[in-house]
DNA sequence: CTGAAAGCGCTTACAG
DNA sequence: CTGAAAGCGCTTACAG
């Protein structure tokens, strides 16, 4: 089946394409062009099975109604969820979404933003990997929207969603503390980026301000890609060390609190028995462990759609006075079973 | 910053576009252009910081080199993680890929291939939806190429990468045989779908073929829109109606079989002692549970290998005589502690 | 070895 | 009320 165009329409009525095209994107009565005409050219659009080609729209308009997303990875159902919720809330104003994942390498992310940029997309939602900000910078220059999020370069002025890391591990590590745990690990990744820097500072602001001595032994900075065996070095490095090993950690993503919890299991250790965990995000699997894990649950929702009404508001508004704007969200901290009742 | 296009780079260097359109698509030695002006093209092409425009290119070739992945949720972990690796498998390919969730309904997967019919995607990858027939088949018209994943409609000659739900299933059931449970339920959703419906059918055949009495009150079908609350009533139902409960559940989904986990916890059922379950797929939680699940894992890897390659195959070779490739692969089954040992 | 021209399918000033 | 024409940025037959 041949694709109907525009032209093939106005030939079959006798019109030209300008008529058509006018009708067809609903300015028929601001032309002032006849009922009668506009029925008649809508109907047979109808009957021919028309389809607008929006590449050829997108070519004439430099408008794609498509925005780029740029995360680590869509197999994590963080990212997962929060994608989710960004490509709703886009397709509402009539966008739609392009994935990429990054995997948290600048190399790649670099590549989709070029790719991206090749005249495809309105604009961007990025989670941008460490070592990325000349990219950011390179975005800027090209003069597309674009929105960070989960993360952003301080030393960059640009538009971002995150939620305040700082306050939400503070809040989480003095939990424990209330809860009279006295050796509080904290097991994280990679200080280069800032929402996992806010986290370590949050942990060590708890314990200092609740009195506990520093102990760089109970923080484990595990490299950025990890694997279980990491995480399972970690613990049982922090549980053969300590006197009295630790009687708590503290994990900054939920990639590395799940493999925390299979590690913790190997090792015979029973939560909140032995070891009591608070945790950052909320998966599944944090619901239906025999113990469900106290967490800092990021307001996923909120984020998108922040996100896209940010991002949307430049591209629809380019000139506005209103540039780069900074969101930070609250997290919600709930409390479930993992550090004792 | 003002976009450059191949126009800028030609009366830069006083050639003609075409010559700079040649060079840069790598046809310059077909063509027998000199060395001299090729390397000088590609020099200024590359100061100037130029950036095909793709649109303008898709426009003319119609090609977009980007493909249309409809899906039911992408932040559901099966098809997040299946989504991730056909997105890994098209870009070595040099695609993109915009998804779309359905949420497992006909009129949003019918408002998506419509929109992305519009022509900007080269073929489709979509796990469609029930009765969303007649879109599959107005998509053979529109004589775009493309593969179904997970399930697909017997009566449409398609091609399709699913796996052999069936015989997953009936070897499910009969790990529940042969660990002698006597009463072995099924939770599974409204069966429209064939992958469903296969699944149903395997646990069915386990049971006759090892001289089990059928019985319809152990088989619960939740509405496909189905929440925590219908999985509970389904257990609290099966444990009480009869006469000793039930002593084995088998789940087709791995959506049912969290929740399903959930309502044993509430119910004060513990796996594998009072309820033992297999289940369909495999997330994080069912490794972290406190009973490791034993369950089927689908090949989302080969799953999403194959059917890019099919789908590769067809657009690249539109005229081929290999057409309607329908692949089924098996599942692996994995046996963790939610049995017994 | 290189260029002029047509055309992909739209939108949009402009003219009448 | 309607149409002819230009142009978005490419590619590609065709000509020389």
């Amino acid at each position: 089946m041949k694709k109907v165009s525009l032209n093939d329409i106005a030939q079959r009525l006798n019109v030209s394409k300008t008529l058509v095209s006018l009708v067809l994107s609903g300015k028929g009565k601001e032309h002032r062009i006849s009922d009668d005409v506009c029925k008649k050219v809508i109907e047979v659009a109808k009957e021919m099975n028309y389809r607008p080609n929006q590449i050829a729209k997108g070519l004439r308009t430099g408008k794609t109604n498509t925005i780029g997303l740029i995360i680590a990875d869509i197999a994590n159902p963080f990212f997962g969820k929060l994608g989710r919720e960004i490509e709703k809330e886009l397709a509402k104003q009539g966008y739609r979404v392009m994935f990429c994942s990054s995997d948290e390498s600048a190399e790649k992310s670099k590549e989709q933003i070029e790719m991206l940029l090749q005249g495809q997309v309105d604009g961007f939602i990025i989670s941008p990997p460490r070592n990325s900000e000349d990219q950011i910078r390179s975005l800027e220059r090209s003069n597309k929207p674009y929105v960070l999020i989960d993360r952003y370069f301080p030393e960059i002025d640009s538009s971002y969603v995150v939620i305040d890391n700082q306050e939400a591990a503070y809040k989480a590590t003095m939990h424990l503390v209330h809860k009279k745990y006295k050796k509080i690990a904290c097991i994280t990744i990679n200080a280069d980026l800032v929402n996992m820097r806010d986290r370590l500072n949050g942990y060590k602001n708890a314990l200092r301000d609740s009195g506990y001595e520093a102990d760089e032994n109970l923080i484990k900075i595990l490299p950025f890609s990890h694997e279980n065996n990491d995480v399972f070095k970690a613990i049982k490095e922090l549980v053969g060390k300590n006197k009295n090993g630790v009687d708590a950690i503290f994990f900054t993503t939920s990639k590395v609190g799940i493999m925390g919890i299979e590690s913790l299991s190997k090792l015979g250790l029973v939560i909140p028995d032995d070891v009591a965990m608070v945790s950052f995000d909320d998966p599944d699997s944090y619901k239906i462990c025999y113990s469900p894990v106290t967490t800092i649950a990021q307001p996923l929702t909120d984020i998108g759609k922040m996100a896209v009404k940010v991002l949307l508001s430049e591209i629809i508004n380019p000139m506005s006075s209103i540039k780069n704007q900074k969101i930070t969200l609250k997290a919600n901290f709930i409390i479930r079973k993992s550090c004792g009742s």
